[in-house]
DNA sequence: TAGACAGTGAACCTTATGGTTCAGCATGAG
DNA sequence: CTCATGCTGAACCATAAGGTTCACTGTCTA
């Protein structure tokens, strides 16, 4: 597979992609929460959570302090921008094509019609 | 593992996880191609491509049309709606803790641009 | 000081993912 | 009709991902 280039986008996008992860960030976004009430709430064992967290801390969506012996997770804030200006960057070519193109190509006639013109 | 849901979040993630199929993507968004356009330009078998935009397909961010005995992609339209949504509610959670990444949404064109006639 | 408690890390298991090759199967051009 | 073209599907392979358990370290607390 060799996995190469691991850019910002990257791990944005994959750490969305698990529903867990978007879980977690949800329930972040209520209140900050350590590892063991994280892992309670999903189900799974501390080792599993703290795999997600990382991923999610890699990504640069949550951010994490241990304190004593228990570390606390909190939502990290300026952190989509690139998915999102990815994202709005094809949206604009969208609509730079519909109000153009799209007209032909979605109502493009079906092959035995095209017999005039 | 068990993945037991998929729903479009998912597919829509985790579908732009993946370099490659961002790159397909953009590629789309220049103009239309058939599989073998893109499997060239990405240096891949027809199959592996294929698989790609079989994701894509599924995920919705891309349309394909088989004309004689060629598959024609295009992108596909108002797809990131999703998205866009889940991420601008967590947004909405920080605005109220943090101030910073307003700019960003407000850029953004409105999701649902599809006003066509 | 003795546990208990919170988190870590290594090893492992199973399934998913990204890719390949090879063998078809329609379709289009001579 | 024949053959090249464009795509499909099945089988396979290596690695990544999501999880587990078990052993361990560090930190409270009685």
């Amino acid at each position: 597979m060799v996995q190469h280039e691991s850019p910002p986008l990257d791990l944005a996008f994959s750490a969305l992609a698990d529903p867990t992860r978007r879980g977690i960030l949800e329930r972040l976004s209520q209140a900050d929460a350590s590892v063991t009430a994280l892992a309670e709430r999903f189900a799974m064992s501390l080792t599993g959570m703290k795999k997600h967290l990382s991923l999610l801390e890699e990504a640069r969506l949550v951010q994490t302090r241990k304190v004593g012996r228990t570390r606390t997770c909190r939502l990290a804030a300026p952190t989509f921008d690139a998915q999102l200006a990815w994202m709005s960057a094809l949206h604009q070519t969208w609509a730079a094509r519909f109000t153009a193109l799209d007209a032909v190509l979605d109502d493009l006639p079906p092959p035995q019609e095209r017999t005039r013109a």
